[in-house]
RNA sequence: GUGGGUGUAGCUCAGUUGGUUAGAGCACCAGGUUGUGGCCCUGGGGGCCGUGGGUUCGAGUCCCAUCAUCCACCCCA
């Protein structure tokens, strides 16, 4: 070390012996059965939104910050406090996803706008990135499926795409979810409430907590999303946002009611539900469940229909949702899941010579679709079964010196605990008749 | 960023008013037939008691700091 100089990192050898381990809120994801859940929550995904006509897409973690500051908004706590930005080498600003449209709809002006076809049906499955305080709910690093439906302001678009959410859940099983709905009003109507809002917020000031004083002149909507009883109680009598709708806005909520109703999906109106991206207008929309503890929203999502050209592209409207995967998961407790029935065939020599007659079957099973393992490991015939019965072997091919002799191999069921004599010949058929 | 709870074996946790070599269950390993798993029995390995300071003759136990984790606020999926 140069004397004079503080080094504010320990230095190599004090780190030598130090463990690694993984960033907080971040998970590593290993056991079998919570896996499970993952490929079955994807798999439906996949199956339910792509029957819908959706297609794929997948988009970069990575992304400039400015797409996130422009679209989700530069006063939004995510943007603000919960982004994780980093320069790369060329001093660019670049920022880890926080959220799944902004990047969606920057495909898609790159690749679809850009040859003027100005609809589209995506979803898409992927970690996302927020610097917060971890809890129950609540990671670093977590996961959401979403889609975007870009083309239509119509709200029938809007009750399908909240349907398909619906649908989504009820396919796994999922139950106790309400769905809430509000209106937030095109731009113009959002801007007119602003300002009623804002005046009507001043009169009560007093009355509000610090957070919503400091939130009343951004950002007054946020106020009414305010938990605190007293200012739930200081804005009872707040001016609704439903009232300040334009006759076109209003339509196009009392239409999308109807159009749930049609579709027997239950759902309730919440004139506070305010959501916390800038970018939504008009329909807004959430999915509660009460089996989740304080971060009680498994899926949200709404209308945005001028992201498309504040992110310079044309005029497109467009509506989106989505579902945080790890909240999913966690409601998800009556396993319906397929589970997956190969059998599993463990083959056990006891020698070297063994090893190398069974070692010729490992591929060939393998081959004819059965879960095949062999025991190279040290240990008793014992131990060998012991680690068979942990693997959760069906059957057990035993090799030794004396089968060896005659030319044969044990198969030894483990449920029924019987054993056969098969010629090595006889081996991978043996098991395609099961 | 703010508040509260918790850090002892791989996991779940005991650990008396500070007092010898720190415990249990599960898991793991070995043995109980010289070549046969689960159940049972016996034995075994494994802990700088989160980390760093302090008080004390003596700290897993008390004090301070720090880190991690959980829950809540905030915000959101």
């Amino acid at each position: 070390m140069v004397p004079g100089h503080l080094s504010l990192v320990p230095s190599p050898i004090d780190n030598m012996s130090q463990n690694i381990n993984s960033i907080r809120g971040m998970e590593d994801l290993f056991d079998p059965k919570e896996l499970q859940k993952w490929r079955w929550v994807e798999k439906k995904a996949q199956e339910i939104f792509e029957r819908a006509g959706f297609q794929e897409i997948r988009t970069p973690i990575l992304e400039e910050a400015a797409l996130f500051e422009r679209s989700v908004g530069d006063t939004t706590e995510i943007v603000e406090k919960e982004m994780y930005t980093l320069l790369d080498r060329n001093s660019k600003k670049l920022a880890m996803r926080p959220e799944g449209t902004a990047s969606v709809v920057r495909a898609f002006v790159e690749h679809f706008t850009s040859h003027q076809i100005n609809e589209g049906r995506f979803y898409y499955i992927g970690p996302m990135f927020r610097y917060e305080r971890p809890q129950k709910g609540r990671l670093r690093q977590f996961h959401q499926v979403g889609v975007e439906v870009f083309g239509v302001d119509h709200p029938t678009v809007d009750a399908e795409v909240i349907g398909l959410i619906y649908q989504y859940f009820l396919e796994l099983g999922v139950e106790n979810l309400t769905c809430s709905i509000n209106s937030l009003g095109s731009r113009e109507c959002r801007e007119r409430y602003r300002q009623t809002l804002l005046e009507f917020l001043r009169t009560i000031a007093p009355g509000l907590c610090e957070d919503c004083i400091k939130k009343m002149d951004r950002n007054p909507l946020r106020v009414l999303d305010c938990k605190k009883e007293g200012c739930i109680a200081a804005t009872a009598n707040a001016p609704k946002i439903l009232d300040s709708l334009s006759d076109e806005s209003r339509n196009h909520f009392l239409q999308l009611q109807e159009s749930l109703k049609s579709l027997n999906i239950p759902f309730q109106i919440n004139p506070r539900l305010v959501r916390g991206l800038d970018y939504y207008e008009k329909t807004v929309f959430e999915f509660l469940s009460g089996e989740l503890g304080a971060q009680n929203s498994v899926a949200g999502g709404g209308r945005y229909n001028d992201l498309v050209k504040d992110l310079g592209g044309p005029q497109v409207p467009a509506i989106g949702f989505a579902v945080g995967i790890e909240r999913l998961i966690s409601i998800l407790h009556h396993e319906k899941i397929p589970v997956q029935t190969k059998i599993r065939i463990y083959l056990l020599g006891l020698d070297e010579d063994s090893h190398q007659i069974l070692f010729k079957f490992l591929k060939p099973l393998r081959d004819s679709d059965l879960i095949a393992e062999q025991d190279f490991g040290p240990g008793s015939l014992k131990s060998k079964m012991r680690r068979a019965d942990r693997w959760k072997a069906d059957y057990v091919v035993i090799c030794g010196e004396e089968e060896r002799k005659k030319g044969l191999v044990v198969v030894r069921n483990m449920k029924d605990q019987s054993q056969e004599e098969v010629s090595l010949e006889n081996l991978p058929q043996r098991f395609l008749k099961i």
